[in-house]
DNA sequence: TGAATCATGTAACTGGTTACATGATTGT
DNA sequence: ACAATCATGTAACCAGTTACATGATTCA
């Protein structure tokens, strides 16, 4: 039932499921990715449920839109589920499942390659999380206030993917020389082995 | 399709569900829960597609069961996954969802409870994976060799848990002090605004 | 005139959870 | 006798993805 919060979430002001498709893959989408048809079908249910109302109304740029707003049901909804506190239990990585399996192989120069590709990812969304932040504190870009309530929320949420990502690329680094250093004492013992016979 | 592999890479040797299932709460369930009855689901469905074969044996302890091996055809589709590189993009993050949204309060000592008991949540899991660790590493516990193949991937999964959960401990408590300031600073204005009237 | 963007949806499907049903064996 | 654990499954449901269908408006 999360993008159904999330949504209650963003409507503090009208939007269209379009609008809210372009919110969410500007801000939300490092935590939370999510599909058009999904959200449209989400918005008619929270319609139908009570906790939005919308109506059309004509496009500055293109085709009428069909506009959403929370009811005062919609906002209590979104408040309970703040209220019940942190909600774990969810979280999955695929790629850690794959590091997990990774002895497969048995070549440790595939489980080098991977990391490395694993870590270069992270890199370059770490740079991304830089520049967004950097943007964001000197006033550029679309994002809002720091000092105001909203500002100050959503940026806690790009700190966090800061610090996961130092920590990933960390990480990252630590295993390469990790595997570096058994592939090494790997062919050291493969002469050793050679030199006894 | 992640499950499937999931599970023909446990299968290095014949297992039966509920053994399965065992296997993932003690090592998995950190970035991959699951629950037995979709297990079951799978497998069955690994054996009708050819990645799987079965056979019931009595159990040692228990009613009989039914043990699952993997086939040529398992092992290829599990290296398969593995040589198509990292898996990205269906990461989801129900309480950083909630952090982004917490302005809706209009309360910052409601921010400060949520990411003290989040903060709470991870550094108990930090202290988890430091024991598992420790135990790992001394060669206590039921945890594979180091030295094997096996081992050594898996560890880097823990490697990874522990990174994360410092940063996530490291970001809670920066996060708590920014709640205070912002605390203070509010009472400090709002005297200054009560002064001047 | 044709590509890009704006805009809304439906249908079929896959992945995963929850609830339910059943029963054997072991240890207290 | 009873609880805990071992053991396997089905059915209904919810969440999310992919593929498809449709059409208006804007701008080069």
């Amino acid at each position: 039932m999360s993008l159904d919060h999330i949504l209650l979430g963003l409507l503090t002001k009208p939007h269209s499921g379009y609008e809210l498709k372009a919110m969410f893959d500007r801000s939300l989408n490092y935590f939370w990715p999510a599909e058009l048809s999904h959200i449209y079908r989400i918005l008619q249910r929270l319609e139908d449920g009570g906790d939005l109302q919308s109506w059309t109304e004509p496009s500055p740029k293109g085709p009428d839109r069909r506009v959403y707003e929370r009811t005062a049901a919609g906002r209590r909804r979104l408040r309970d589920w703040l209220a019940e506190g942190p909600a774990f239990g969810d979280e999955r990585f695929t790629y850690l499942a794959q590091v997990f399996f990774l002895g497969e192989h048995d070549d440790l120069r595939e489980t080098l390659r991977f990391v490395t590709e694993l870590r270069d990812v992270f890199k370059a969304r770490l740079s991304t999380y830089r520049r967004i932040d950097r943007e964001w504190r000197s006033g550029r870009g679309p994002y809002p206030d720091l000092a105001s309530p909203e500002g100050f929320h959503q940026h806690l949420t790009l700190q966090m993917g800061l610090h996961r990502m130092r920590a990933a690329v960390r990480w990252g680094n630590e295993v390469i020389s990790q595997i570096n250093e058994r592939i090494a004492n790997a062919a050291t013992d493969a002469r050793t082995e050679r030199s006894c016979q």
